[in-house]
DNA sequence: CTGAAAGCGCTTACAG
DNA sequence: CTGAAAGCGCTTACAG
């Protein structure tokens, strides 16, 4: 029913081997680039890529699983994946496992049978599925982000998570700062884990003796957030500075905040962490730790792009984008 | 390279034909479906889709086509819709085009061409494409979300914007609220322009006259909800009660308040929209409208999926789903 | 119920 | 540079 290279090929009067070399880019004669060129142009032909990808393999398509379509750091990512991607014709086919092993090895699994050319992987709190060895397998390129996943052969791209947190710690310690309290994420994240250890290190080398009280755990969640800074803020001795290691934890943390009508940073300091568009919105706007989702994000397309090409220089990489400070005016100088 | 269907069937004895009508459904022979399935196993045998798509003619990918990835309400319709549609073996292919209507027809061009068999389009500010009467013609079918597109022949579901506004609005005026402030969203958007529609019925219902001083409009983003509800409390005659029509103005919002230490309800009464973490972590917790999105995603999957598999009755449709109030403790009864 | 065969729309050695 | 031909892994009338 559609056009197809064939109609091209016969209305052009050449051979349809000849058409396919100019869709692809081969050199041919003036002549013939010409009419071919016209007779897709008159009968408004469309390549099939399902034909084309059952040739040659490729679906040009790139998978991507994470545990939830509503986090903003993942999808905050994946746009600018997706920019990259389309930029070279993929596209991206999403799916998300809800923070079930189970399901991710199922998605896994269900991606694969619709032969997608490479795969973006956010593990969260999951682990090495075997599903993912089966890629590796069969030389599809996973690309992970924000995880470590030792033992696990891919490229990966991560933030500097433990420096970063290192870095906001410091600056609350130059900002003689010593009760500093933190509202840890989940510890069976790769980045719950380093963020926390950054946290740990910075106090460590400016000899302070981490207090099991400023040690909270918010999960990731506003509501987490929220009830880690409350209980910080009840202490008979109250932290000066909390520094929260994730955005939605900053939020329910400065609602806890307010809450117990604390100024920022008059009463206490502040350092959040992901720069949204709420960070700035907040009076006063957050000092925060910034992650480059745009950088990851192209990071991550463009890797499994050259592996999709099979350019596999330097494989497996361990790439790091660092994250910045973005300095308002939560902290206050005791 | 991979184990196709033709070594399935040598392996069980049959033709590549019964192997085919195996995976298919169709009935056999007891005796020649076990042998059938011995080899699958044995071989490890999985379909492929590509070639599967290229003689049925279907992809098994729904496109879905939204303004922006890190839109809360999206994401949450199209994750309702994607374990839909994977129950049926299907999977989601994400394009975002970022509010711009050029982009919209390139993304929607984009995915015709990789012959996805129907399409979800959350339209935002964009207008009906061109690239969209193209899937039309060629009977691909297309469901809207939360928009009308007069003049587009396609099945549609929506929330009842219209109607969510003049009930948040009908219960304050209950609670006897008479000056009653709107933030609106954008009024290019339908969502927009419905919810303030129904803000000014209910207070037409109740003679209550408009006054255009509570009548704001913040673009359904944080930083607009923000400096609206500013900008209403700093009146001279400022409101009763605020009413935001979308989620991020709603924090915005909350925000300005906080600021200008005016206490919910005490000092100022609140309604916001759409339900999410954030709004049961506020305190107190906010009275809002919520968006079934769970249901909308289903709804938009059941009915792709319907008109995929050429089920065309009633066809189009135009379905419509409710909208509840969650009541908290956001608005005091004067 | 099943086999043999044609064909979906492409790509790609192989000759020329 | 180009044509003719084989084939990617499936589905589906057509006979039987």
């Amino acid at each position: 029913m559609s056009v197809t290279i064939r109609d091209v090929a016969k209305r052009a009067n050449v051979s349809l081997g000849t058409v396919s070399r100019y869709l692809n880019g081969y050199r041919l004669r003036e002549h013939n680039r010409i009419r071919i060129e016209e007779a897709i142009r008159e009968l408004g032909f469309r390549e099939n890529f399902l034909a084309k990808g059952l040739k040659t393999n490729r679906s040009m398509t790139i998978g991507v699983v994470l545990a939830s379509l509503t986090d903003l750091f993942a999808t905050s990512v994946i746009t600018a994946a997706e920019g990259i991607l389309a930029e070279d014709n993929y596209s991206i086919v999403v799916c998300d496992f809800q923070a079930s092993q189970e399901k991710l090895e199922q998605k896994l699994r269900f991606l694969k049978a619709r032969s997608i050319d490479g795969l973006i992987l956010f593990p969260g709190s999951c682990e090495a599925a075997d599903a993912l060895r089966e890629y590796l397998d069969d030389g599809i390129p996973v690309v992970i982000v924000n995880d470590d996943m030792p033992g696990l052969e891919t490229d990966k791209v991560t933030v500097d998570n433990a420096s970063a947190s290192f870095r906001a710690v410091e600056w609350l310690i130059h900002q003689n700062h010593r009760d500093i309290a933190i509202i840890n994420g989940d510890q069976n994240t790769y980045t719950g884990r380093e963020r926390y250890k950054g946290y740990l290190e910075a106090l460590k080398t400016y000899d302070i003796q981490p207090r099991n009280e400023y040690i909270t755990f918010g999960h990731f969640s506003n509501r987490g957030g929220y009830e880690a800074a409350k209980k910080l803020l009840d202490l008979p001795d109250p932290p000066t500075a909390i520094y929260t290691t994730n955005y939605y934890m900053t939020f329910g943390a400065v609602i806890a905040i307010n809450e117990a009508k604390l100024r920022i940073p008059e009463d206490i300091s502040f350092i959040g962490f992901d720069h949204f568009d709420l960070s700035d919105v907040i009076n006063p706007p957050l000092t925060v730790v910034e992650q480059p989702t745009d950088k990851l994000g192209e990071l991550a397309a463009r890797t499994v792009l050259r592996r999709v090409k099979g350019d596999y220089q330097d494989f497996p990489m361990q790439l790091g984008v660092n994250t910045r400070m973005i300095m308002k005016e939560s902290v206050r100088t005791l």
